[in-house]
RNA sequence: GGUGAGAUAGUCAAGUGGCCAACGACGGUGGACUGUAAAUCCGCUCCCUAUGGGUUCAGAGGUUCGACUCCUCUUCUCACCA
């Protein structure tokens, strides 16, 4: 039973450091149904949670089935600093009030995975704003500047000569001040964390605080391109709130490579299941497409329903197999007559009259699945189906 | 504080007075092929009913018939020195 928890926790992790730790938590747990704490940091600025957030949050479900509480932590202060590790160094602050929706939304969001009643939702401006100017001084003497330079991206920025700001060095330091006041067991974040993951156990012990976490962490899920991390701003993502329909499209659009990682990560298949899986795709016995369905049902049906799932399947089919029309198409209309690649741009299937012309020469675009060669029509009054390559659909009423 | 270098389309990056709406790469997108995959090939990629017109090369002025290219100031970035 031990064993077995262990290494399902074990399962996809890029690197855990003190794992003994970890097995006695457990094992107390088991013998004497003793709890413990498990922390994952979250930032505030971007609610829409997708499939590589869900990494993480499977994981800290699986350890609430071992007896864990989560702490779930929203970094209102930190973000106002920005991860280094992000892209900006400079953030806009949100207000309180922001901060309060997006945080609804994470619960919304998340007890889709998590356990609500073994949950606890903190934010870290609570115990970071009573610090005082004497307090994080004090925090910035438990660290010196080389060691912070150790830090990779800090190093190939110092080293190409993009700037650091002092602020920047602060992040991390109050990252591990979090551990510290909620005095965690365990804290889990994705490889691109160690360093702050770390810095937790550094100031844990720098504040003397009789243990020093443990730490998991998750390799970052690349997103639907296979190669980049899946994330909002590059728009490779999947949203855990995007339509059933949405969703199903989006997982079999991924490579045949990427399948087998996101099979690992995110599906609660067991890693025999699917090496099952692999030998039969490998020796040609099953076919990659059909086991890439299972995948999308699978994911599609824990942030929705079987039946959605399933809907969003044949749905599928009928529009890509059987090139037939999808059975919710948006629907625009308008006054009198109109030019065609006006009514491309009125229906937002294209973002100019420019593009929609291109779009036309290369006869992208259909009409009741007729081909447009004219880039003159005048649409008449009528209902038209507008469509503009494979996936974009528009009805148009002309009055 | 001083000195020098730099800022070009979504990103990187050419362009040093007219041939520039601006090479190329990536990305995106359309087509072919497919399993709406990957790989590959081809087209398009500032806006505008368009063999033409408009607005662009950090910002503001200036020189010039003409400026992304030259000058001045401003903002920002980086390097070296203090």
């Amino acid at each position: 039973m031990l064993q077995e928890a262990l290494r399902e926790i074990q399962r996809g992790t890029a690197e855990i450091i003190d794992n003994e730790r970890i097995e006695k938590l457990l094992k107390a747990y088991f013998d004497e149904g003793k709890t413990y704490t498990v922390k994952a940091g979250f930032d505030p600025t971007a609610p829409d949670l997708h499939l590589g957030h869900t990494v993480l949050l499977q994981k800290l479900a699986l350890f609430q089935k071992y007896g864990a509480k989560v702490q779930f932590l929203i970094g209102d202060f930190t973000a106002q600093i920005g991860d280094p590790s992000g892209k900006s160094a400079t953030r806009k602050t949100l207000s309180a009030i922001e901060i309060e929706e997006n945080a609804r939304s994470y619960k919304e969001q998340i007890f889709k995975i998590l356990d609500p009643l073994k949950t606890e939702v903190v934010f870290n401006s609570e115990w970071i704003n009573l610090l005082g100017a004497s307090g994080m001084l004090s925090l910035t003497t438990t660290f010196n500047v080389a060691r912070m330079l150790e830090r990779d991206d800090f190093d190939k920025r110092y080293k190409s000569g993009v700037s650091i700001s002092i602020s920047e060095f602060i992040y991390p330091l109050l990252q591990g001040y979090d551990s510290v006041h909620l005095k965690s067991d365990i804290e889990i974040g994705g490889t691109d964390q160690k360093f702050n993951l770390l810095m937790g156990r550094h100031l844990q012990r720098a504040y003397e605080i009789g243990k020093e976490q443990s730490v998991l962490m998750m390799p970052i899920l690349e997103g639907l391109d296979g190669v980049q991390k899946m994330s909002k701003s590059l728009n490779n993502y999947i949203g855990v709130v995007d339509e059933p329909n949405d969703m199903f499209a989006k997982l079999l659009s991924i490579s045949d490579e990427l399948m087998w990682r996101y099979y690992e990560l995110l599906s609660t298949k067991t890693l025999d299941e699917i090496a099952v899986l692999k030998n039969g795709v490998a020796d040609g016995s099953m076919h990659p497409k059909s086991v890439k369905e299972d995948l999308a049902l699978e994911i599609t049906a824990r942030f929705h329903s079987k039946e959605s799932a399933r809907a969003a399947k044949d749905e599928f089919d009928k529009i890509h197999s059987n090139n037939q029309l999808p059975s919710e198409i948006d629907e625009y209309s308008c006054d009198g007559k109109i030019w065609i690649a006006k009514a491309l741009v009125d229906c937002k299937l294209a973002p100019s009259t420019s593009q929609a012309r291109r779009d036309i020469k290369q006869g992208a675009v259909k009409i009741n699945q007729e081909k447009v060669n004219d880039e003159q029509l005048q649409l008449e009054s009528g209902e038209y189906v507008l469509q503009v390559g494979k996936r974009k659909f528009a009805k148009l009423k002309v009055i």
